[in-house]
DNA sequence: TTTATTTACGAAACCGGTTTCGTTATAATA
DNA sequence: TATTATAACGAAACCGGTTTCGTAAATAAA
């Protein structure tokens, strides 16, 4: 089947491509009748202008970019919808681009944004990305960068993120409350400032009580993981309390108490930071630092739209702390 | 900054841009040396080529989309990431699509395709897919689709699929072993295969045994398959045992369960087409049919990939049925 | 030495919209 | 009536690569 373009829709009103062109547009140099003729005849033979002769054109491409390191995680998936719902109704394209926490992979798609293939992008970094080097390549060529959760503290991007320091610091405490004494927190990476602001959160509420300081840090493998955590879990001094920082962890824990076996939350307790709706069926069910993921998603996209549709926005006046909620259920109960 | 293209290359060198852009792509063309001079150059200016340009000049996106009902949901996550390992090393790059579930939407995605944006299609349809017109359109027009879990029946395309009907079939005597009598199934549209294969597995089990079928279909919404849930377990012929064809379901009977009370699994048995890593930890934990969400995935990648390179396929030969595996644990012991 | 090939490159068309800059009627104003 | 403004449209440049075709120089074959 041949590709209806524009100058198809041109030969068979007798028209030039501009009037076409402009009559889509709706540009007030072509009369109504013009314009109503062509509609008709575009719905008619279901027209769909190539967005890559525009792109091309207009250096626009009406992309952006959620650059992520992964998806089947309960906080990124809602952020997903979140960030969709507002870029669809501005008339903004989603790519989602995935790091896998690897930072080789989140350098080649940034690389890859130079060429113009977005307007824009959202980004949460990997947990390997050490410095911002590439984004603040991709910033200077124009390409504005929003970060949602993962931000990092070098790139001068706007930032939408939760109160992670508050949210490490409750969490910590409602752990000590709760009787436990060797808290450990599992951290992602020590470069994340979600990492850092949640861990410095859970330092200052043991520094506060007294208690020592046990700061882990996961790898992107869930086999490394599950040994560290595993070993954690079976030395004579094992905690008696764990601060996850991300989901993935959490599923670890459960399966490592179940094995060794441990008894939640009798022998050990657990927070984690975490989306899941079905935390509350676990068992035991799981207490959670929710983000309000949805709505940082919307927020981000916002906010990036706002950098594309003014260029001279101060990406500063845009960053957002939206707090988090800390659920109390069964695994610390 | 200012984006260099060819002809910034082309000037530097003083050479014409033909001869960069064969040098770029590695022509015959062109000496050696020459190459070595460009690609010298354009790694040096971190030169990445447009990719509007050659789309609109090779008819050739090196796109490819993804659409599907949501991404949070751990089958697609999984098959996301499996369609994803295949793409990449083909150097396609993926859209991910999202319909909500909702026709319109989908319609629209495909609509749009129309216009070059992707080469081919991977799709699992919404449940209010009623006809597949809008996806014959696509595929007349040389936009190959390949169907994955999700298919439409009077469509001709690839499928990539699990054994829904055995599947359905085997859950359901599975359940009438654990002495179930009383089971329904929860579909989500009398119109996907899925359902209906699933319903057709679960129909045979029951007629053989003599048991009466129950079957519920319910809608995208969590809200309203809330209230039809908790109406059908409050009802004095309540089921005692229930098959839920998404994931999405499951959570809401453990949640319903855990407000009237009824007892799981003793009051009521249940069973979930699921992906969910943390289905063992749920309380109680969860009997699933587990599809092989990864390997679908690459199947149906690969199999896309295969119409892309070679026009004259046959789509039907490229169908795969991959079996899915029942895994028993508390919900039905 | 003459002719045929090969090598290495440049000019220009092309992809499909968008936009600028005319141009020709017609209407409005002086 | 002469002049200006406006309405409605077309021709062509343009975006940045890709590809075809042509060509000059170097080399090989006759």
């Amino acid at each position: 089947m041949k590709q209806i373009n524009i100058k198809a829709l041109a030969q068979e009103l007798n028209l030039s491509v501009s009037t076409i062109s402009k009559a889509l547009r709706d540009s007030y140099e072509i009369s109504d009748e013009t314009k109503h003729r062509v509609l008709e005849l575009a719905a008619r033979l279901n027209y769909t202008p190539n967005p890559y002769a525009s792109s091309l054109r207009g250096k626009k491409s009406r992309n952006i970019a959620i650059v992520i390191p992964e998806v089947a995680d309960s906080f990124f998936s809602q952020a997903i919808n979140g960030i969709e719902s507002v870029a669809k109704v501005k008339g903004y394209h989603v790519l989602i681009c995935l790091t896998h926490e690897n930072y080789e992979h989140e350098q080649a798609i940034l690389k890859e944004f130079q060429s113009g293939r977005v307007d824009g992008v959202l980004m949460s970094v990997s947990s390997e990305t050490a410095n911002g080097s590439h984004i603040q390549e991709l910033i200077t060529r124009d390409v504005p960068v929003v970060f949602f959760d993962r931000a990092l503290k070098d790139v001068s991007a706007a930032r939408i993120v939760t109160d992670d320091f508050e949210s490490g610091y409750k969490a910590t405490l409602h752990l000590i409350e709760q009787g436990c004494r060797h808290i450990a927190f599992l951290g992602v990476s020590s470069r994340l400032s979600i990492s850092n602001d949640r861990m410095a959160g859970y330092r200052k509420a043991m520094e506060e009580e007294g208690l020592p300081v046990h700061e882990t840090y996961c790898s992107a493998s869930a086999g490394e993981n599950y040994t560290i955590i595993r070993e954690m879990l079976q030395r004579p001094d094992r905690p008696d309390g764990i601060l996850a920082s991300v989901e993935k962890l959490a599923t670890l824990v459960y399966q490592v108490c179940a094995e060794l076996p441990l008894a939640m939350p009798a022998d050990v307790k657990l927070v984690c930071f975490s989306n899941l709706g079905i935390a509350a069926m676990l068992y035991p069910s799981l207490t959670t630092v929710t983000q309000p993921a949805f709505e940082m998603g919307k927020a981000a996209a916002a906010a990036l739209l706002k950098l594309l549709e003014k260029k001279n926005t101060d990406p500063a006046g845009l960053n957002m702390v939206i707090p988090s909620e800390l659920i109390r259920r069964g695994s610390t109960l």
